[in-house]
RNA sequence: GGGCUCUUAGCUCAGUUGGUUUAGAGCACCGGCCUUACAAGCCGGGGGUCGUAGGUUCGAAUCCUACAGGGCCCACCA
């Protein structure tokens, strides 16, 4: 694309549609993003995240997905074949609920009504219809994932893996069907894992109640929080050290309501001081007392059904088999476990079996979705045995195989989890999910783990059999991901090629459900640790700090950022404000931020459009008519390239942003392309415009460069303008290197040029001198280098400081209406009759003295400490003589100033 | 109950292994500017006893201890 001398088709505001739009487009269709197996380079590999289909990406999701595809366009551009794998998961429970809420509003209909295969039916299509808009998000937002790999926890392929999976733990033995207390969440009837309960602090009540000693007029009383549960009560416990009670053990009492009769066992569970020292044992409902009834040989018996109902007769269970056991009272029999909690208490105070009721926080598991209260309860479900299976995932962190990031904050966490790691209940009664391969055989109950129902068959050598009807958990999927989106178990160049994967970028808040789980399976199926850094962002909320949910309405959707403010201002903005592993607090109209940032980076480019008189970065044919100001802005550009660098490498994404962030706006806009406006107007001296057109486009470029990663579609809209013919698109480009350009001596000088410039602004705008007055400035000093410095570089301070002329004095004529200022040992007058306010500039003086004065007094009182000067390192008491030495030679000459005035 | 983390300018946060930083940035605020790239901008300015109390040290926002408050994670307390 050329580029023409005239500027006005280049719009004063940055439009940012039209340019996303098309390189959106563009680049897709270029394949820019795609990942080939590729010999000559090294992979990098990022699997996302897989978001549920259900959810729309939130603010999050945005910071998530722009850490890694910031990574993504970083590597990339170093050269590594970069595979940024997209998907999405299939959210089981999630999911699941959503269709049925969907079923029940406009048809009025269960998933019992439509029956399994309809229903699941209806959740495909509900996928089809729902998924693609978080893939249409993640491209809006400018991610560069390989879109031809994206995959989903469904998919054929994937599906087999997780079977395969199944199949492989269940022969090795570590998977097993176990009858236990399980998480169980009502509201959906099905199983969870310890994970996905949610524990919340709940005002509740802790009844005391009356059970009667069998042939006495004696009772005891028990304490509860949950008093239906007497249903199902099959003793009674005391501590073992209660010397008060011991006598009563081995007496019978009768439960209330069920007269079912319970001996009274003494179990180290009990603590004798709290409440009134007997527990009602319900194994059934509760896992302290499940493990009590195990180790006291209870009977365990059911008194709720899977949707939290009162059973209308308990049921005693022995491994498999369920047998009724005692009928409930009628009033009771069918209500739900609240309502019943409520009727209980009644119908116990009307009997007079309750003795008192005290107030009692406590904390109270919830379902991770659907949020109701869990209900301990015995059933039979299929558990993985972790214990071992996790011993190299510990060792792997515990080694540095696989880091943290940032590493003090979750390792301690990690370890702990994975040191007391349970075994993790993958079975759910649900419909939309993987299907258990477990098929009984009918006659026998023999069951065998295949993937068909033919292989089964043929195993079992009947066709009487029937599948499992439970699915796994969502996890029990999504914790093969790396590996199963990449054709595992079967042996693929891509899985050779790409496996493993460099860095997983998350929240923390999964670390347990899924990386945890992932570096496990990795070790069992892989051989090898899945990724070798995690990074673990920090949680986005608003500016209350408040998380963002949808009951407080206070989320910000990302694609409404990307229509208001574009997609590089929600990347830039996020990575602006955003430091590592911290939360974030977020208003919406912070992202002006990014906007801005976007709209200066267009009228840099716009600028130096206008005038250029050809595109060329070649500034090395010039480098004979270098200025300080060029030497200066090359040598700040190898420092940020190696700092951008530095700070990418290290995970420190936010670091690297604002580093070119203020290179670009500081250093090269505020400074260098002001410097360089006197050349580039210059007609009569063409080698002096063409060296600074040359720079500034050069260093603009690289600019573009580091930029890209978390700002890509403006870069490369003025890449491409600006570009050679024989460069790549910036998306492709080589990341650039600091080539050896820092050169002190410009940095020191430059460093003065714009001391000087900013202490006459300043004094003049303290002084309220509006720029439109032109003055002359006058300077004193010893020192030869300095009056050199400041004769060199006229042209800088005269058109930045709004100067006409610079004269050295030696006498202190002329000065009663002067502003003065110190600069490395340099006086500097501006006199400005009429325009200076004596008593305004006194009042200045006054301040900078007194400010200095305590500088002064600070540094005599340190080295005047003989342990200082002891004990402190020779340099550090160097640095603090030649500092006092500057302060009071500048102290000295305000001095004498202000006495002047 | 255990662990982690945070508390620095009005707001949101930086501050790397204790000494070049007079404790910084962005936003907000005040003053001056439509200076031929940008008012979504430019140039200045004010504003902080670094949560509290001790301790270590020549020297502490930075290390240690206790306390107060916010957040998160883990934990079976009836």
């Amino acid at each position: 694309m050329s580029q023409e001398r005239t500027t006005s088709d280049i719009p004063k505001i940055y439009e940012p549609k039209a340019v996303e739009a098309h390189w959106n487009k563009t680049w897709q269709e270029n394949g820019s993003y795609d990942a080939t197996v590729n010999p000559n380079r090294k992979p990098y590999t990022i699997v996302i995240p897989p978001p549920n289909v259900t959810s729309v990406l939130h603010i999050g999701h945005a910071l998530n997905n722009t850490i890694q595809d910031i990574l993504t366009r970083f590597y990339r551009k170093k050269g590594y074949e970069m595979l940024y794998l997209p998907g999405t998961d299939h959210a089981g429970i999630a999911t699941q609920a959503v269709v049925e809420k969907n079923l029940k509003k406009e048809e009025n209909l269960t998933r019992y009504d439509l029956g399994r295969e309809k229903f699941v039916e209806r959740v495909w299509a509900w996928k089809e219809k729902n998924g693609n808009a978080i893939i249409h998000q993640l491209k809006e937002m400018g991610c560069s994932c390989d879109w031809k790999r994206e995959r989903f926890t469904r998919d054929e392929a994937y599906s087999h893996a997780v079977l395969e999976v199944f199949i492989r733990l269940y022969e090795k033995g570590d998977i097993y069907k176990g009858h236990r207390i399980v998480n169980w969440d009502p509201a959906a009837a099905t199983a969870l894992s310890d994970e996905e309960v949610i524990h919340k602090e709940v005002q509740g009540k802790l009844y005391h109640i009356r059970y009667k000693l069998k042939d006495s007029d004696d009772f005891i009383s028990v304490a509860t929080t949950r008093p239906e549960t007497l249903l199902g009560d099959t003793g009674v416990a005391i501590a073992p050290d209660d010397e008060e009670k011991a006598h009563l053990i081995g007496k019978t009492v009768i439960i209330p309501l069920v007269n079912r009769e319970v001996k009274i066992f003494s179990d180290e569970h009990v603590d004798k001081d709290f409440g009134s020292g007997f527990v009602k044992a319900t194994p059934a409902h509760d896992p302290n007392d499940f493990d009590m009834g195990k180790r006291n040989d209870l009977s365990q018996i059911l008194m709720l059904d899977k949707d939290g109902k009162i059973l209308p007769v308990c049921l005693l269970v022995k491994g498999d088999e369920e047998t009724p056991e005692l009928p409930n009272p009628d009033f009771l029999a069918g209500l739900d476990r609240f309502e019943a909690r409520k009727k209980i208490i009644v119908e116990l105070k009307k009997i007079g079996q309750i003795e008192k009721i005290e107030d009692y926080t406590h904390s109270v598991g919830h379902s991770e979705r659907t949020d109701v209260p869990i209900e301990p309860y015995l059933s039979s479900q299929w558990f993985v045995r972790m214990k071992d299976l996790a011993a190299p995932a510990l060792k792997a962190v515990v080694d540095g195989t696989v880091k943290l990031h940032p590493g003090d904050r979750w390792y301690k966490t990690y370890i702990h989890w994975m040191e007391n790691i349970h075994d993790w209940c993958i079975s759910r009664q649900l419909w939309w999910g993987h299907r258990i391969p477990i098929y009984y055989c009918n006659d026998t109950g023999r069951m065998v783990a295949k993937h068909t129902r033919e292989e089964a068959i043929e195993a079992l050598g009947t066709e009487n059999i029937r599948q499992d009807e439970d699915v796994m958990d969502t996890w029990f999927s999504s914790w093969l991901w790396p590996f199963a989106t990449l054709g595992w178990p079967e042996k693929t160049e891509d899985l050779a090629y790409f496996y493993p994967t460099q860095t997983l970028v998350t929240a923390p808040e999964i670390l347990f459900f899924w990386v945890a789980r992932m570096i496990i399976s990795g070790y069992e199926f892989m051989g090898e640790a899945p990724f070798k850094d995690v990074y673990l962002h920090g949680t986005v909320r608003d500016n209350q700090g408040r998380k963002m949910s949808k009951s407080l309405g206070n989320g910000i959707d990302p694609l409404n950022i990307v229509e208001i403010y574009s997609a590089d201002a929600l990347r830039s903005t996020l990575m602006m404000l955003s430091s590592e592993g911290q939360d974030i607090n977020l208003a919406e109209s912070d992202f002006e931020i990014g906007r801005n940032f976007s709209n200066k980076i267009w009228n840099s480019y716009r600028f130096l459009g206008m005038n250029l008189d050809d595109i060329s970065d070649d500034y090395q044919a010039y480098s004979d008519n270098f200025e300080v100001a060029d030497k200066w802005i090359l040598s700040r550009l190898d420092r940020t390239i190696q700092s951008v660098t530095g700070s990418l490498e290290a995970f420190h994404m936010s670091d690297a942003f604002k580093a070119i962030y203020h290179f670009f706006w500081d250093d090269f806009c505020d400074w260098y392309l002001e410097l360089i406006k006197a050349r580039l107007y210059d007609d009569v001296d063409p080698a002096g415009r063409k060296t600074a057109q040359t720079v500034a486009t050069y260093v603009l470029k690289q600019c573009m460069h580091m930029l890209h990663p978390v700002i890509p579609f403006i870069t490369e809209e003025i890449w491409q303008r600006l570009k050679n013919d024989d460069e790549d698109d910036l998306v492709k480009a080589a990341w650039p290197e600091a080539i050896g350009q820092i050169d002190q001596d410009a940095e020191t000088e430059m460093a003065f040029v714009q001391a000087v410039i900013t202490g006459i602004r300043t004094a003049r705008g303290e002084m309220n001198i509006p720029p439109a007055a032109r003055a002359n400035l006058l300077y004193r000093t010893t020192e030869n280098k300095i009056s050199g410095m400041l004769e060199a570089h006229s042209t800088y301070i005269q058109s930045l400081a709004r100067i006409d002329s610079i004269v050295a004095i030696t006498d202190q004529s002329d000065l009663q209406s002067a502003a003065a200022v110190v600069v490395n040992g340099a006086e500097l007058f501006i006199p400005l009759a009429g325009l200076i306010d004596v008593e305004l500039e006194k009042k200045r003086l006054d301040k900078e003295i007194g400010r200095l004065e305590k500088q002064v007094t600070g540094l005599e009182k340190k080295l005047s400490n003989d342990s200082f000067l002891a004990k402190a390192p020779a340099e550090v008491v160097a640095k603090d003589k030649q500092k006092l030495h500057d302060f009071a030679e500048k102290l000295g000459k305000l001095k004498q100033n202000l006495d002047r005035l």
